[in-house]
DNA sequence: ACAACTCAGAGGGCTTACAA
DNA sequence: TTGTAAGCCCTCTGAGTTGT
């Protein structure tokens, strides 16, 4: 019986040992004809990538043969799996596309098609995720997240440092704009008296013409403002749209009207040959293929225009501090903000998105101008969030009185990119569907975001963390160690055990010094049968003896220089780790010696 | 009493250093 | 260039401890 549970485990153990060895060899020879194969792939220009991204070797190169394991290829990372980013296969059916591995955001000037074929690049050799779909993602964060200019470009500077090389991530915002067809500053930040309309400093804290100090944070002013910009963004390019407000003859007009349509309460300030006829105080304007009469307000220069709409407003906000009020009493009123008003300030965003970064810059120069002004004319933001608020507050009275929205024009050949786009939410007002704005919504929208972008940030640096925690560990001559050190203490030149100096010992680290000494401590038995001092009756292993596992500790804090006061935090939490796993590995040496023993002599005992 | 947490052992897999 | 050994990391499991 004896003898067959032995031969059982000596065959066990060969076999566990043939595929141990089985493994690394073919490890080995992966990693290295892989390696080989990047570098000579990625130092010549015939290197070529499929479209998924995998890097395609060159003819010479049998992929095959380098590969004899077909796994599966490499897919974009996922939160769950940064730790597995670093592996890296390739399937032999990625053979296609040439890849440009030349760093584009070298040059500051591309022509279209560069930018194109740019635009189609991956982020780097070793992903499916494009260059173009990072770039829309990243700018999007930024924005939803109100990221300032300074550190969107401290932000990609760190991406880009933490991608392997080469990668195509632009050097700085304004390559990466350019990469995206962005040609113009599409925002200038201001600090803006509300009271006064003042450009105020940035290192005031009060405004210097009425001396109201300024709050740096009114979420729901911002959140209400943020919502009215949109809006009005989106009405002026309906507007521009619907009356061919693009064409160079509605550029050259000098003569603006201000309109206000009483169906959905909003002013507009349109040129006059955007309207379609004029009946006495009234003008009939073509919005979403549909006429829309609205009462003229004022006529003349834009800025006249732009002053009046603005007298009106205040006309109506007699007490401009109510309104935060009334957006609070708003919110409570409408608690429950409902997913398909989430859904709508998503998507808005989205269409926002768009609008700004692709098709205002694809109008005329005149008009994309004066669209920026608007986008960063203070007056307009204002003008427009104390509208929204007057609207909002006349929504108190009247729950049931929907917000009509007025529908951007979208072309035949558009409408249904548009429809796709606005996901057939709330947003879509074909039918005329309602749309109110909750502030609650937006915030909890801005907490979701905030949250999942802690987290993943979280994640990555706890990964960094390990990361860099092993490397410093590895260091010798690390600072690491520096936590668990005092100034001007002394200690022995000599830790003595059976006439030898311990700290003569040489090791490239603590963790090779402390294997060290467990060897000259303790004998090999000992090092496979027990386990750490102090045991625990509950280990079935016997622990060290611990007398002489004080001079190792002893010998560590010398050599190291430890302080007494910390060394026990350093041994738990960064020698011991190393010591068990080293008792760990030691048993499985000295058992595979074992049995490696074992099989050699029933190999013998067979032959003879 | 039970759940949550902590700690240590064990095993498997991956990386790196080194020698043949 | 290749194979091997050692070290390290990760995960699972079991047992004890702690808090409710």
């Amino acid at each position: 019986m004896m003898n067959i549970d032995l031969a059982d485990a000596l065959e066990i153990a060969s076999e566990k040992k043939r595929k141990k060895l089985k493994y690394n060899v073919q490890w080995n020879r992966q990693h290295r004809r892989y390696d080989e194969s990047m570098n000579e792939a990625i130092n010549n220009n015939n290197t070529a990538v499929s479209d998924s991204g995998c890097l395609v070797f060159p003819p010479s190169i049998n992929t095959n043969d380098a590969l004899p394991v077909t796994v599966s290829k490499p897919t974009a990372p996922t939160d769950n799996d940064t730790a597995d980013e670093d592996e890296l296969f390739y399937n032999d059916e990625d053979i296609n596309t040439p890849l440009d591995l030349n760093d584009f955001s070298e040059n500051d000037e591309y022509s279209t098609s560069s930018q194109l074929e740019n635009i189609k690049q991956r982020l780097h050799p070793f992903t499916d995720v494009s260059l173009e779909a990072f770039s829309h993602e990243f700018l999007h964060l930024l924005r939803k997240s109100n990221v300032s200019k300074t550190h969107a470009q401290n932000y990609l500077t760190l991406i880009k440092n933490i991608l392997p090389e080469p990668n195509s991530i632009p050097k700085n915002m304004i390559q990466l704009y350019r990469q995206l067809g962005i040609n113009e500053n599409l925002f200038t930040k201001r600090i803006v008296c509300q009271n006064c309309l003042l450009n105020i400093s940035s290192t005031n804290i009060a405004c210097p013409r009425c001396g109201i100090i300024i709050i740096m944070s009114n979420t729901s002013n911002v959140a209400s403002r943020v919502i009215a910009r949109r809006q009005q963004l989106r009405q002026q390019e309906t507007a521009h749209q619907s009356t061919g407000y693009g064409n160079s003859t509605a550029i050259s007009s000098s003569q603006y009207h201000l309109l206000f349509f009483g169906d959905n309460e909003e002013r507009l300030i349109l040129p006059e040959n955007n309207i379609k006829k004029f009946i006495d105080d009234k003008a009939i304007v073509m919005i979403d293929r549909k006429r829309k009469i609205a009462t003229i307000e004022a006529q003349g220069s834009l800025s006249l225009c732009q002053a009046i709409r603005q007298s009106k407003l205040d006309e109506l906000e007699q007490i401009p501090n109510i309104i935060n009020r009334d957006i609070d009493n708003f919110d409570v009123d409408n608690g429950g903000a409902s997913d398909n008003e989430q859904q709508f300030d998503e998507n808005d965003e989205e269409v926002n998105d768009t609008y700004i970064h692709s098709q205002v810059l694809k109008q005329q120069p005149t008009t994309v101008q004066r669209t920026l002004n608007d986008i960063n004319d203070p007056s307009t933001d204002i003008s427009v969030s104390k509208r929204r608020r007057t609207h909002l507050k006349s929504q108190l009275h009247d729950k049931n009185r929907p917000i009509k929205r007025l529908r951007p024009l979208v072309h035949d050949d558009d409408s249904e990119n548009e429809e796709t786009r606005s996901g057939g939410t709330a947003e879509t007002t074909n039918t005329g569907q309602q749309l109110q704005v909750n502030p609650q919504a937006i915030y909890s929208q801005i907490d979701g975001l905030f949250n999942a972008m802690t987290n993943t940030i979280e994640r990555r640096f706890t990964h960094f963390d390990k990361k860099i925690e092993r490397l410093t560990q590895n260091n010798f001559y690390d600072h690491s160690l520096d936590l668990f050190r005092e100034k001007d203490e002394t200690f022995e030149s000599t830790v003595m055990y059976q006439n030898e100096d311990l700290l003569r010992i040489r090791a490239k680290d603590y963790g090779d010094y402390g294997r060290l000494l467990l060897r000259k401590l303790y004998s090999k038995q000992e090092l496979a049968e027990c386990i750490l001092p102090t045991g625990h009756q509950r280990y079935r292993r016997p622990p060290l003896d611990n007398d002489r596992f004080e001079y190792l500790h002893k010998a560590v804090a010398t050599k190291f220089r430890l302080s007494n006061l910390h060394y026990s935090q350093f041994y738990s939490k960064l020698l011991r780790p190393k010591l068990a796993d080293f008792l760990n590995d030691e048993r499985k040496r000295q058992n595979k010696e074992v049995s490696m023993i074992m099989i050699t002599d029933s190999n013998d005992n067979s032959t003879s």
